[in-house]
DNA sequence: TACAAATGTAAATAAAACTTTACATAATGA
DNA sequence: TCATTATGTAAAGTTTTATTTACATTTGTA
């Protein structure tokens, strides 16, 4: 598992759409994203990492 | 100002080129990203935060 | 079970990141 | 001053991100 979006989105009790809407994209960039098809950009990342209160490295750079 | 790279760098005595090479992309795309050109990948700004060893948030977010 | 909501997935397209090449200008140092 | 190095900038082309549409499958729930 490369981040945690899915993990930060189970607690929150957020859907993909729901968190798509909050960030301003669509609920397939949050699916490729979650199942890593592709990087987000900085901007992105940091509007997720804010949403969610946790770090852009724990959310993307979590090991293992 | 939108980002620290061009103080971090200087901070560490790097040259544009230098840092291109560190993290793996061009000389181009450091001066595109300082310069607000675009938005790195999230990866992209996750490398050089850990070259700079400081936050993501702090090389991208900072207010002002 | 049956329906609705959520997720997985794909394909076409648009937009943006990034590379390469190239050159002009500015800064630094011998 | 002269030469070297660093930076600013641009344009063309490649690659990747992100959107939109669409549909199948899974999961939750009445």
């Amino acid at each position: 598992m490369k981040n945690l979006i899915r993990v930060e989105r189970a607690r929150h009790r957020l859907t993909q759409g729901d968190l798509a809407e909050k960030v301003g994209v669509s609920r397939q960039t949050i699916y490729a994203i979650e199942n890593n098809k592709f990087n987000p950009s900085v901007t992105l990342a940091i509007k997720m990492a804010r949403y969610f209160e946790v770090t852009v490295e724990y959310l993307f750079d979590s090991e293992e």
